[in-house]
DNA sequence: GAAAATCTCGCATAAATATCCATTTTTGCG
DNA sequence: CGCAAAAATGGATATTTATGCGAGATTTTC
């Protein structure tokens, strides 16, 4: 890869623009990414748009602009081998958990955690890279550290009691 | 008009057409159409799906289909009118920070707040319309808001010390 | 640490879609 | 009916979007 972490900004910040404009064409974003400070040419967004699952859709006024489909805010589930190569963050701040992982794989993350079922989890939130997960009041950190290692074996570089 | 009952039959053949396949391009359709008995030109196809907010929408597999608009499955950004009308809303909560937003625009200020780069956010976490941010557990109210106002300029009037 | 495999990206171009324009049909009205 | 205006359509074309391909960069493998 060229540039991992600039190619990562950029899909983000497509997903950003997107959500705050009406755009009519890949010409029209073009000019706000690079006003962004993410210059790249056409044939490149396409292939981001594809990848992000943005597509045009139709108004009542009859013009069409991109948008992202609620469903498609999380991107496709990648292959466990895939996963444990990537930089993760796990950070604590009071019964809440905030754990960072690559753009697009945090639904899957948190999927896993809700399936745990696991008594000292509340619930999960996920957005595209960010999990924030609400820990039981009387979970101590060791006993959620202990859980998360057994979950998630890919974290386990990450975590330390 | 050549033929006003058949072009509304046409129409109807239409979205039954695309609502029972997964069409990939015009040309597809036309063909479709032609079975169907209802034989006409790609322009005019091209016309008929603009009167029935017929787009195309992107599959998990990366291809494009169309699909008739459901209500609720997309979000496109909202229109300037809709914006103004100006439903922000920040509330703290614990080490919590709750932004809510008007519908569509919270990814761009959760975009925001991530740039910042603050050590006082750990994550923020972008639905529609609302923003989780978590919060640095040695984090003060008053120094967040600081941070907020200057990360934030639209959102001074909602914060106060 | 070098070769091989993988990934990203832009250019050029193909493919797909929208629109301009001319033509024909329908409508509305005296 | 006869005519003018409005609407619909298709061919040609402009516009927009997707992709084949190769260059250069990064990662993996041995």
């Amino acid at each position: 890869m060229r540039d991992f972490q600039d190619r990562n900004t950029r899909l983000k910040a497509i997903r950003m623009i997107v959500g705050s404009q009406q755009l009519e064409s890949q010409d029209e974003l073009l000019v706000e990414l690079d006003k962004a400070g993410f210059p790249c040419g056409q044939a490149t967004l396409s292939r981001d748009l594809k990848k992000l699952r943005i597509s045009k859709v139709r108004l009542r006024n009859g013009r069409s602009v991109y948008s992202m489909s609620k469903e498609g805010m999380f991107s496709p589930a990648p292959s466990h081998e895939e996963v444990n190569r990537e930089k993760w963050a796990v950070q604590f701040s009071g019964n809440l958990l905030v754990i960072h992982t690559p753009p697009g794989h945090a639904s899957m993350v948190a999927y896993t955690l809700d399936n745990a079922h696991s008594a000292l989890l509340l619930g999960t939130v996920a957005g595209d890279d960010t999990i924030l997960v609400v820990l039981a009041e009387n979970a101590t950190r060791d006993e959620v550290i202990a859980a998360l290692r057994e979950y998630l074996p890919a974290l386990r570089s990450k975590l330390s009691y």
